[in-house]
RNA sequence: GGGAGCGUAGCUCAGUUGGCAGAGCACCGCGCUGUGGCCGCGGCGGUCGCGGGUUCAAGUCCCGUCGCUCCUCCCA
């Protein structure tokens, strides 16, 4: 029986994961740079951290999430999202005693339960940062230039980029302004799309975001944060504007953005990528000055965002030659004629390698003929060994690139391989 | 969640009004017995996604199902 890999879990395959090898080792490095330290949270965490944490009403926990009882009957989930995790690590470990700023980058495989497609799979891989422990605008605008420098690194294109920025304010903003919003549309119920009529009870910032034509005019005159935020937290987006500008970093104050996870406060914002069809979104983020508090810590104020690998590969893949076709994998391929041959050219190959010569011969049975022609297309250097350069002590080094070929003493070739490979 | 298209060799794809399952690439062998890239000849390789149905006969028509892709929705 043929058992196949389950909807929305791809394979990456050694043809593709040294795209993906190359865009972790710049993720690294960005965040590296940005001084913020790798945390690796588990894939599997107690349901209620995602509930209470990401939000009940959210379609994130409402119907994207893996939820399984253990053998134990203790509700579980595969991660949705990773700043619920770090948070509870963050709050588990005891990391607000430090006093300090924690400043924390993540990387690895999420799970939704959602439909696939190119770019969105149900195994999926984010990357993000968490800086927990300061309120400090110019934080927001860090989180956002860091996100700015890695698509620069990675050679996106800053004009098919564009920064949307709002404010949703504070908690004690949120309450206000959702009935500002419930005035302006609860007269235009019946306009609405059936999602947005539901969302008029229990999330009317929700309906901001919606796409249906039918709900753009009431959204165009619906009343804005920015209005109805306290003036701390108008003071909060003014800085972090300034900040922004300040970096140099473009972006459009976008009103309608608010985001789908329940734990955001004031600053939010999302990177978007044009050419990219209906997943455009690069990454996300924003302030979460609550989340802290609601996980059991101390309130501790924090900002991060999380964007998705899939679709930077898939932006890489577009750009640029494809990986692979280019040069040989190996320094050498060890071609041995007879039992001898293959027996001394298995202790030879030993010794290379642990010369720092990448090194492979045949296990295939293949003719001569063959294993040259392998030989040919995966190494710079052939390297055959039959009775012949056996009963002399030698081995012949075929230069794949130039066709030339000289003897060498075997035991000497053992002892000091760098010496006769040159390049 | 709603709508559409596509599943044929490892890969990319042909397959006519229903009538013996095909090509290119890759792989293996030979020309060239111990020397790659080029060329030529030959070979291996298929439950035609899966399960039903119609028919003398189904890759082809019908129904279901699974998967992928696109649009929409949501997002990363």
């Amino acid at each position: 029986m043929k058992v196949e890999s389950v909807r929305g879990m791809r394979d990456i395959l050694p043809e593709e994961a040294p795209l993906w090898q190359k865009l972790e080792a710049e993720i690294r490095a960005a965040f590296s740079l940005y001084g913020y330290g790798e945390i690796r949270v588990p894939l599997v965490e107690r349901v209620e951290l995602f509930s209470r944490g990401v939000g009940e009403e959210t379609d994130i926990v409402e119907k994207q999430m893996y939820v399984f009882p253990d053998r134990k009957g203790l509700p579980l989930a595969l991660r949705p999202e990773a700043t619920a995790s770090v948070v509870r690590a963050y709050v588990e470990h005891g990391l607000h005693a430090t006093g300090d700023l924690a400043k924390l980058y993540y990387l690895g495989p999420m799970f939704r339960y959602e439909k696939p497609q190119l770019g969105r799979q149900r195994q999926f891989h984010q990357y993000g940062v968490e800086a927990i422990g300061s309120l400090d605008p110019a934080l927001d605008a860090e989180v956002m230039d860091v996100a700015a420098y890695l698509m620069e690194k990675l050679g996106l294109d800053r004009k098919k980029l564009t920064l949307r920025l709002n404010t949703i304010g504070c908690r004690e903003d949120r309450g206000p302004y959702r009935e500002a919003l419930r005035r302006h549309f609860l007269p235009q119920r019946a306009d609405l799309c059936p999602d947005c009529q539901r969302r008029l009870e229990e999330n009317p910032l929700r309906i901001l975001d919606c796409k249906q034509p039918q709900c753009r005019s009431a959204i165009a005159t619906a009343p804005k944060s920015l209005d109805h935020v306290c003036e701390a937290c108008r003071e909060h987006f003014t800085q972090v504007q300034e900040f922004v500008q300040a970096l140099g970093i473009r972006y459009t104050l976008d009103s309608t953005l608010v985001r789908g996870l329940d734990y955001y406060t004031r600053t939010v914002f999302e990177l978007c990528a044009e050419d990219l069809g209906a997943q455009d979104a690069l990454l996300g983020g924003g302030r979460y000055d609550d989340l802290v508090g609601l996980l059991g810590g101390p309130p501790t104020p924090a900002v991060g965002f999380a964007g998705g690998m899939e679709r930077l590969v898939l932006v890489l893949s577009g750009q640029g030659a494809p990986p692979g076709a280019a040069e040989p994998a190996l320094d050498l391929y060890l071609v041995p004629i007879g039992g001898d041959a293959k027996r001394a050219g298995a202790k030879l190959l030993a010794s290379l390698r642990r010369h720092g010569i990448s090194a492979d011969t045949d296990y295939m049975g293949r003719s001569l003929r063959k294993a040259m022609q392998v030989a040919g297309r995966s190494a710079r250097y052939a390297a055959i060994l039959g009775q012949d350069e056996l009963a002399r002590g030698e081995i012949k080094l075929k230069n794949l690139a130039s066709g030339e070929e000289k003897a060498v003493g075997l035991s000497q070739f053992a002892t000091d391989p760098a010496l006769f490979l040159s390049g």
